[in-house]
DNA sequence: GGAGTATGCTACGTTTCACGTACTACGGGA
DNA sequence: TCCCGTAGTACGTGAAACGTAGCATACTCC
């Protein structure tokens, strides 16, 4: 996840370049400014294309044909279902988290 | 987050432990055993008594005096207000990115 | 009563990776 | 020509996730 200092993590970089990649291929600039729009996260080039190449090597995303010096990538289906996979996971233990925050704490 | 080898990152050890602490106290072991059943994630005594040492060191948990070789913390006002924010931001972003998935790959 | 096993934690080393910063390069204004 | 936006590379640093080993207590149970 990204961590913000000194803090407690909660997002992956790799999780929101998958989640921005759903929406269709992008190259690394534009899946900045996607989850800078959709989460306020901002990626740095450091975090941001060490990620991906990770993703890469691990099957998540494809390189498409350089086109006009950007490098534009696509979610693969192991990626897609990884995804789901973590967001679902993310999704029930928030959910489940939450409602005991609600009843412990009243 | 508890990355899983080669893997993607879901979650922060840190945020494992708080949501394993709303439910009550609990020293470390109990703390390993309770996110084992909730979300089959085992965390090494390394990677527990670190994130604890660190979520203590930001008042985010409380140690308790210590009672028959164990050393019980709680979570604290700031912890739970951390860990509510994230999992409200974890809610919703893993609802945004599963909706996006369902109507993308039909 | 010794062997084995569960509990509970410490200590330490390795490796991954998030993040920042600096840099290159190209194109379009003003 | 200089500045700014776009696009990506290169690299260093520090945090922290994770594994493993070790140690002590305490409990069966044969």
């Amino acid at each position: 996840m990204a961590r913000r200092k000194d803090d407690v993590a909660w997002s992956d970089p790799a999780l929101l370049i998958l989640g921005s990649l759903v929406s269709g291929p992008k190259h690394g600039y534009a899946i900045v400014q996607d989850t800078e729009d959709a989460v306020g996260i901002t990626l740095g080039p450091g975090t941001l294309y060490a990620a991906l190449a990770r993703l890469e090597q691990r099957g998540h995303v494809r390189a498409l044909p350089e086109e006009d010096r950007r490098r534009p990538y696509e979610i693969t289906a192991a990626g897609s279902a990884l995804l789901a996979q973590r967001l679902e996971a993310m999704r029930a233990f928030a959910v489940r988290g939450l409602t005991q925050l609600r009843t412990v704490q009243p």
